[in-house]
DNA sequence: GGTTAGCACTCGACTCGAGAGAGTGCTAAG
DNA sequence: CTTAGCACTCTCTCGAGTCGAGTGCTAACC
């Protein structure tokens, strides 16, 4: 028997299992299950299904004398049989979207108030990855002069976001030149996508030569040179990192220190947010696109949009032993009511 | 006796204690400090010696029969009497300036750096406070329309920083309009630092009928909307604060948890990194700026500055019991590496 | 044939007491 | 004032003993 054709009797087994291990932390006995199971079982035939789910690489004991956790496998089987989702009771979206709304509504500090509130709201971590900016609205773009030839490049999305990058130049430029440059790019440019901008100015650097003048040529060199590169790059958030000391799973677990310095850097979660663009609620369970130090966590992620458009991901990481109902709730309404607040600043 | 009073052999003593301590992190008993102190003395008279130390609030027991442990107090009075710094030994200035330089240099990517690199060299905690933007020299201004009267407002000093931010309207004005307020402000106040420039355009919002025409008046009201606030508020990094968990001091304790959260807060660091706006290195024992929760730390400050201005502070953090006299050495040359490299970047 | 009661067995968690070791404070002598 | 000597205190470690939860196996049961 594979794992994928368990009887009723063994997933009900399984996701009891499962259930009092992540309420309780513990190995589960067989007696405790029998005595929950809605069928009227004896102890000793559930060490028999016990035994089998071991087998099957599901369980796993600790040591002889002691009940069964489940192991990653048995988490991620139990996880594909969640089916109805809980609501999130404490909370209903209406509540999140006003505590996430701000005045004036600034893209970035939604995204930190969204990520502090699933930290808050889970007593775990809260990770946002950001919307990449190539994907918004060119709406303008400046140049600053400074000194010894540099430019300060500030690139606006129409969401009113900003990103910012210096460049050095090879010759100097007046501050009137730069000014009719960014004129230039904007009055051509503006309305489309920064992809679209992005890719367009590389494609007239090359041909350089077809009828643009020296103003306009200019002008896509130093388009060329802010708008290029890591526009793909999202940034991540991570809150609440520090709940991971207080989950007694971890209790003295000197991987802890490995896992907090992960979570310090982020650039390794990255990966594990935008990995896969669907639109469904991934859960990853201490495996594949997480980090080998989060190896006894796991992730769930749902994706935020905007007029149709996936933006980005938020997500909960925990231990593996998570409740995953209420999770998957809160990380699902938090994408609605975040994808809500953003629906109002047009992308 | 008082503490400031000690005769030479205490506070010998004292110093070797501290020594001791913060080598093996274990109480020091009377026989170490005998064989350690050039002066030939038994342990019984040290014994007496420290007695007195203890009676004075600079040692203390754990137990009868276990050796002594400085005290805040001891600590204190032990790092008052620190003068001749070490240099660091396995890099000089010029090593960490190269380590720092980054090109095209932008401030907030060399803090960053400079933070990264406190927490790799002391294995500790770096933390590091920018500069104040209300100290830079205004360069430019920019206002980009954004959707529903929403304005951002992006703020230029001349070493490159950005400053940006979303105001309300409560009225449309045309981009063209935001154009040429944006021009007037950077005509008329370019040059001056940041705070000057808050200053001056409060100052002529309230007397606003002099002499001004309706655009200027426009070009006012937005520019004192874009600058008053918070431009003070220095940023705040922390880098390494996982390296806490590997500090044998803190194993176990219960406190770890509150004291990560304090770093990624990093709100409350703040007081305590700008507190005292000295040139000197300060050193915070576990007390007084240093938030509550880090009352088993110790923080070791020094002030960055370029062309004689002082424009923020960087700092290691770690466990009371450390090596202040490699740290002092470190925080200082990192300080003015800092400098030195910030001083290319004209401010 | 699946299910169950009974039972011996395993293994970690907890408790307890003995012993070692480090370090002290006190006293009396140098 | 310094020091040797000594009794004393307290923690830490270790092993033995016990408890209890839970298992696997076997034989009986429906």
């Amino acid at each position: 028997m594979r794992v994928s054709e368990l009887t009723a009797r063994s997933a009900a087994v399984l996701d009891a299992i499962v259930e009092r291990h992540i309420t309780t932390g513990a190995p589960v006995g067989s007696s405790a299950i029998a005595d929950q199971l809605p069928e009227t079982l004896s102890p000793a035939t559930i060490r028999n299904v016990m035994a089998e789910l071991e087998r099957l690489g599901l369980l796993e004991q600790p040591h002889t004398s002691a009940g069964r956790s489940p192991t990653r496998a048995g988490y991620t089987r139990y996880v594909g049989g969640l089916t109805a989702t809980r609501r999130v009771d404490e909370l209903d979206s209406e509540a999140l979207r006003s505590r996430l709304e701000t005045d004036p509504i600034e893209v970035r500090e939604l995204l930190r108030r969204t990520c502090h509130l699933l930290a808050e709201l889970s007593d775990l971590v809260g990770v946002v990855s950001g919307p990449t900016l190539a994907d918004t609205v060119f709406q303008h773009i400046d140049f600053v002069a400074l000194e010894s030839n540099r430019v300060l490049a500030m690139v606006v999305a129409r969401s009113g976001q900003v990103k910012n990058r210096v460049v050095a130049l090879d010759r100097t430029m007046t501050q009137e030149q730069l000014d009719r440059s960014a004129a230039y790019l904007v009055r051509r440019f503006a309305g489309r996508s920064l992809r679209q901008v992005s890719a367009r100015v590389r494609e007239l650097l090359l041909k350089a030569d077809e009828h643009l003048d020296r103003c306009e040529s200019r002008a896509i060199r130093l388009g060329a040179r802010s708008l290029t590169p890591d526009l793909d790059e999202a940034e991540v958030m991570v809150e609440g990192a520090a709940s991971l000391l207080g989950q007694p799973d971890f209790d003295g677990a000197s991987s802890l220190q490995s896992m907090i310095e992960t979570l310090e850097e982020r650039r390794e979660l990255r990966g594990a947010m935008v990995s896969t663009g669907g639109q469904e609620t991934r859960i990853f369970i201490g495996a594949a696109p997480l980090p080998e130090t989060l190896g006894a966590c796991s992730l769930v992620a749902a994706t935020y949009w905007s007029s149709g458009h996936a933006l980005g991901s938020l997500a909960v990481l925990g231990p593996t032993r998570l409740d995953y109902a209420r999770t998957i709730a809160l990380v699902e309404a938090m994408a609605q009511a975040t994808s809500d607040v953003l629906g109002r600043v047009t992308l």
